[in-house]
DNA sequence: TTCATATATTAGAATATGTGTATCTAAATA
DNA sequence: TATTTAGATACACATATTCTAATATATGAA
């Protein structure tokens, strides 16, 4: 794991970072879909799905086989499903504070500082 | 957890993916940072990190405390971590296609199509 | 006080992103 | 062959994002 892949990642994550993709997504990963399944549950016109679904498939988020007329969609990244999860996840309202002070109000800079 | 939670954390997620701010977040994962700690190993001019700051703080992932003329950032955020961890997780290049078919050739639909 | 330091804010230009309308192509079917 | 259906693509426009430069503010030190 270089640089270079985080940055791809980071690529990544801001085209997921969209409602709609994130729907398409979560769709995807229960099963293959073609694009009128999808345009059933999204309220978006079909060109535009298919402008999300171009843009996600360039990224290698998902690919595609041919069914006659239809495009049945799947999910290619592994990732995927571990962000959606996340955005599912339960978490605390807030991570505690450091102890040396109380938050947005004075306080010690804790340890060593550097230079 | 209800749809208006999950588009809160779409908009998070979009506020995060951002190489600076994900190297902050980074930064900070590991404890609390000041301004200028910061500054030494992003290569960003110190109005855009705070910009960067500012827009973290509105969204309550990171908070600050005050020591003086120094501004202490810490994170607030427990998604970040795990964001953060999904990040550099290794993960298999590709996901198996659907026995069904070939990728992105013929195929057929698997199970029962809706409608 | 006055100065230097640490950080924030503002404004504007450049660029990227999102979406609609219209059009296009390929496959299936009458 | 002509039509319908499934989906993609092109273009235009509005909006959002990001960065730079300049300026402002607050604190501690001289």
């Amino acid at each position: 794991m270089n640089m270079r892949d985080v940055a791809d990642r980071i690529d990544i994550l801001r085209l997921i970072a969209h409602p709609a993709r994130i729907a398409i997504l979560g769709e995807l990963t229960k099963g293959v879909k073609c694009v009128s399944d999808l345009e059933e549950f999204l309220e978006l016109r079909q060109s535009n799905i298919s402008q999300h679904l171009s843009a996600l498939r360039l990224a290698g988020l998902i690919d595609y086989f041919v069914d006659g007329r239809l495009r049945c969609y799947f999910l290619r990244n592994a990732m995927v499903p571990d962000l959606l999860e996340i955005l599912k996840k339960d978490y605390p309202l807030e991570l505690p504070a450091p102890e040396c002070c109380p938050v947005t109000k004075k306080g010690k800079y804790p340890g060593e500082r550097r230079k």
